[in-house]
DNA sequence: TAATATACTAACATAAAGTAAGTTGTTAAA
DNA sequence: TTTAACAACTTACTTTATGTTAGTATATTA
């Protein structure tokens, strides 16, 4: 059974944004580049196990890349694709909505 | 332990919109008020308990509200309120982004 | 009288998310 | 030179959310 009636693409954003924690995600990637406990860190009612799951689904969505600096020690950074960057329009709205209601 | 340094405003909107079905049902009460059946329909891969389920946490959410309407048989129908009418915009940039990418 | 329709609700099974602790590899402090 | 600390995770287990199937109440139609 299909729900060929919506528009497929629209709902798959919805797959995506429509699971906990992704939008706020996004969101705070959108101020830039961050590490893995700074997310955990702007977002401590998120567990860990949450975080590194949605990087992964993310990272798949390509709507994040995962860089590592081979530094001593190692840095890892979370950054939005253009994909990813295209969200804002989204994001901002949504601010303007949440804002005046 | 809280997360103080996100907009609580904006945590409260993912809150809604971060569950499944719910970006969805907005989405198609846009082109209108709706029954029941007519979402169901609309969205045949969401089961009619979540329907309902949703339904009653946007309506706590003044995002929709409920007609009643005592004909014979009772006919019920969903519509956005002002505040829900207020997301068109978040939906329309959401459908540009689905679509450019 | 049986079948169909709308708008649900209930009971149960499975999937997703929450919680707490552990892992690996490195540095810094005692 | 153990001990502790930190980053970026992972694992095991519990709880909550969602999915599945069936059923209810009321009314209309065949």
């Amino acid at each position: 059974m299909e729900d060929y009636q919506l528009c497929p693409k629209f709902e798959n954003a919805f797959e995506l944004l429509g699971k906990r924690w992704t939008g706020l995600i996004v969101h705070v990637l959108l101020s830039g580049p961050k590490r893995f406990k700074d997310i955990s860190v702007l977002i401590p009612s998120m567990s860990d196990r949450m975080l590194s799951e949605r990087f992964k689904e993310l990272e798949a969505a390509e709507i994040i890349i995962r860089h590592v600096y081979p530094e001593t020690p190692v840095r890892i950074e979370y950054e939005l694709t253009p994909k990813g960057k295209g969200l804002k329009p989204v994001m901002d709205e949504l601010q303007k909505w949440a804002d005046s209601h």
